[in-house]
DNA sequence: TTGAAAGCGCTAACAG
DNA sequence: CTGTTAGCGCTTTCAA
C-alpha cells in the first residue's frame, strides 16, 4: 500500500492527477481506464487499473456531483429517530436506497419547524436529489417545500403527509387503525373513551381523530371534545403528555378508557399513569398506535395498532427514487395506503 | 419569487452566473457582494443581495466543498439508531456539530463488518472532515480505519473503541458499571448470576466482563465460563439472545441472577423468559446496562445500568471538530471516562 | 488510442 | 471597486 503524503495533516485521498503524475498519462486516458471505456489499449488499461487497485484509489464524489449534478444521494426529514417506528422506516428506506446505489442522509426535527426548514434547506441546496418527508408536528406552513418541489426536486411524502403539495404519499390506514383500536376499547367495557394525540394539524391526528370518532358513532356513544387533548409537541416533552392526562382525570367524568395515537405518547402516559397510581388496565384500558418492540414486553400490556413501518420506508423509497430517475416529467401521483394490524395483548 | 426554469425537470437550484447574468455583473463580484467582504461598494452589495434575497439563493456546497476540500461535514458509524443509547448519542453528536456548523451524516453497520467497512469509506471518500465510530460486533480488523487514520483522517472513537488506533476514546466506565450491577444482584441475594453479552471481542464486552468477575471475587462467588453467553451480533437477531438464554436455563444449575450487558439484549432476554414462563424477578434477577426510557415503565421492572449517552455524543464530537480543526498536528490523545449511574427499579 | 481543453459552481489571486 | 483567470477532481468533446 503507497500513502499519498503531498500534504501531512490533511487527509488527502488519491486523485486522477496522482495516478496520471505516476504513470505518464494525462488523466482522461486514466478516467478511461477506470470506466471501462473500449476506446483504450488492454495494456494502459491494465497499467491504471493495477495501480489504481493498489493505492487503494477512490473517485471523488463530490467532484463526480458537481460534475453530474446529482449527487445519488437521498434525504430524510423525520421527528426523531428514538422514536421506533421512525427507525424501522429508516431501515426500509436503507434496504432499498443502499441496493440502488444511494446513500441516505437523515435528518430530525425533534417536532420543530424551524429546524425542519433549516434541515431541508440544505439538503435541498444541492447535495440530495430528492427527499422523503414526513412533516414535524409543528409544520403548518410548507411553502419552503413547495418551492422546492416547484423548482423540480422530486420528494415523497410518508406518515405524516400534506396535501399542499402535489406528489406521492404513503401512510398507514389511519382511519381504520383508529376505528379498531377504539372499537376495541368499547368492547372492553369502556364508556368514556379519551383520545391522546399530537399536534392537531398534522394529517395523522385528523385521521386518527376520525376513525376514533366512527368507532363512537357506530357503537351510539357520545363524542366528548373534552376527552380529545392535543399535544403540540407529540410528547416530546413529558410535560405535554403530564398536563393533558391530568387534565383528563381531573375531569368531573373520568376516562375508563384511552386511544392514544402515537408511540412517544403511550410510553409517556403509562408513565403519568404510573405516578397518579392509576392501574393500567384495572382503572384504565389503553389501546394506541405503537410499533415499539418493547412494550410487547410491558405489563401492563397494552393494545396497540402497528403500522408496516419497514414497508413504508421501502416503498416511499422506491417512488421516490422512480420520480428521481425518471426520464419525464411525472404528474401522476399516487396515495399510498397500508394496512395497519391490531395487536391485542390485553392484561 | 422567481423560479429558474433553464430546465424543465430537473431540479436546477440558482448559481452564482444566474445571478452576475441577470444584475450584468462577473461572478466574483457576485461572490464577493454574498460574502460580505469590504472590497464591494454598498450599492452592488444591496443589489445582489436583494436579488439574491428574491430567489433565495444558497451557494451549492458540493462546488464549496470541491473548492475547500472540507465538507463541513462529519460521517457517524455505529450498530443502528433503533437501540435507544445510540439515538441518545446521536442527539448529542448533532446538538454540537449543528452549533458549530457541521453536518451529521449517520450510517448504521447493523452489527455487520463488511456494511460498516462499505459506509465508512464511502463517508471518508465522500469528504466528510471527520469520522465518530463505534464498531460493530462482527469487526475484529480495523485495518481500513487504520488506513485512513494514517492518511490524516481525524477520527474518535466512541463506546465500542479499539487500541490499535491512537486517537481519542471515549466510553463509559464499563467496568465499574458492570461491577455495581452485579454487586446490585448479589445482594438481592443471588447465587449463581449469568452474564449475558455481545461479541467477545469488542472492548465494552471485555470491560463489563471485568467488573462482573471483581464483583464475584469480591463476594467470594466461583466464576464459572458456563454462565458467560456471548451473542456475535449483540442479539440483532432475535434468535442468539433465544439461544444463550435456554442454554443458560438448560443447565444443572440454573442461573438465579443475570447480568447483561445492553439494551437490546435485555429486551431480548425479557423476551425469552416471558416465552420460558420464567417470572422475573422472582426466579430471575435481572440487572444490566440499559438506556431506554421505556424500561421504566416495564413491570417486571429491571435495575440497570444508565451510561451518559448524550453527554458522551457531545464530547466524542466536541472532540473530533478541535482534531478537525486543529491547526497543527495532534499526538496527544484522550481516553475519557465518563461515569455510569445505577438505576435500582427491583419489584 | 491518447492528450488537450472545457466546464460543473465556487473562491481567490491578480489585474485593471 | 470590479473583472479576468485559474483551479478544486472529474468526464467528455474535439483534435491529433
Amino acid at each position: 500500500m503507497i500513502y499519498n503524503i503531498r500534504n501531512g495533516i490533511m487527509f488527502e485521498p488519491f486523485t486522477l492527477k496522482d495516478i496520471a503524475k505516476a504513470l505518464g498519462l494525462s488523466t482522461s486516458t486514466v478516467s478511461r481506464a477506470l470506466r471501462d471505456t473500449h476506446e483504450i489499449s488492454p495494456e494502459t488499461k491494465k497499467l491504471v487499473l493495477d495501480y489504481a487497485q493498489q493505492i487503494n484509489y477512490r473517485p471523488n464524489p463530490i467532484a463526480l456531483s458537481l460534475k453530474e449534478r446529482r449527487s445519488k444521494s437521498i434525504g430524510v426529514s423525520l421527528s426523531e429517530v428514538a422514536n421506533q417506528y421512525f427507525a424501522q422506516v429508516v431501515n426500509g428506506i436503507e434496504s432499498i436506497a443502499y441496493d440502488r446505489g444511494y446513500h441516505v442522509i437523515i435528518t430530525q426535527t425533534h417536532e420543530f419547524y424551524e429546524r425542519e426548514k433549516v434541515n431541508i434547506q440544505h439538503l435541498a441546496s444541492r447535495s440530495v436529489d430528492g427527499l422523503l418527508v414526513s412533516l414535524s408536528a409543528e409544520t403548518t406552513d410548507t411553502s419552503y417545500l413547495q418551492n422546492l418541489h416547484q423548482r423540480g426536486l422530486p420528494m415523497v411524502f410518508f406518515d405524516r403527509v400534506t396535501d399542499q403539495i402535489n406528489t406521492h404519499q404513503i401512510i398507514a390506514n389511519n382511519v381504520k387503525g383508529a376505528f379498531e383500536a377504539t372499537e376495541y376499547l368499547i368492547k372492553q367495557g369502556c364508556k368514556r373513551i379519551a383520545h391522546l394525540t399530537s399536534s392537531a394539524h398534522l394529517s395523522i391526528s385528523s385521521e386518527r381523530l376520525n376513525g376514533y370518532k366512527q368507532a363512537l358513532a357506530k357503537y351510539n356513544l357520545p363524542f366528548n371534545e373534552a376527552y380529545i387533548k392535543y399535544c403540540a409537541h407529540g410528547g416530546m416533552f413529558q410535560e405535554e403528555t403530564d398536563i393533558s392526562v391530568r387534565e383528563l382525570m381531573n375531569l368531573k367524568e373520568k376516562p375508563d378508557g384511552l386511544f392514544v395515537a402515537s408511540d412517544r405518547l403511550s410510553i409517556g402516559a403509562l408513565a403519568v399513569f404510573k405516578e397518579l397510581k392509576i392501574k393500567v388496565p384495572q382503572k384504565m384500558v389503553i389501546a394506541g398506535f405503537c410499533n415499539s418492540d418493547v412494550l410487547d414486553l410491558m405489563c401492563p400490556t397494552l393494545t396497540s395498532v402497528r403500522q408496516p413501518a419497514f414497508e413504508m420506508g421501502q416503498i416511499a423509497t422506491d417512488m421516490l427514487l422512480n420520480l428521481i430517475e425518471s426520464k419525464y416529467p411525472v404528474h401522476d401521483f399516487e396515495k399510498k395506503i397500508l394496512d395497519t394490524s391490531l395487536s391485542v395483548r390485553n392484561s
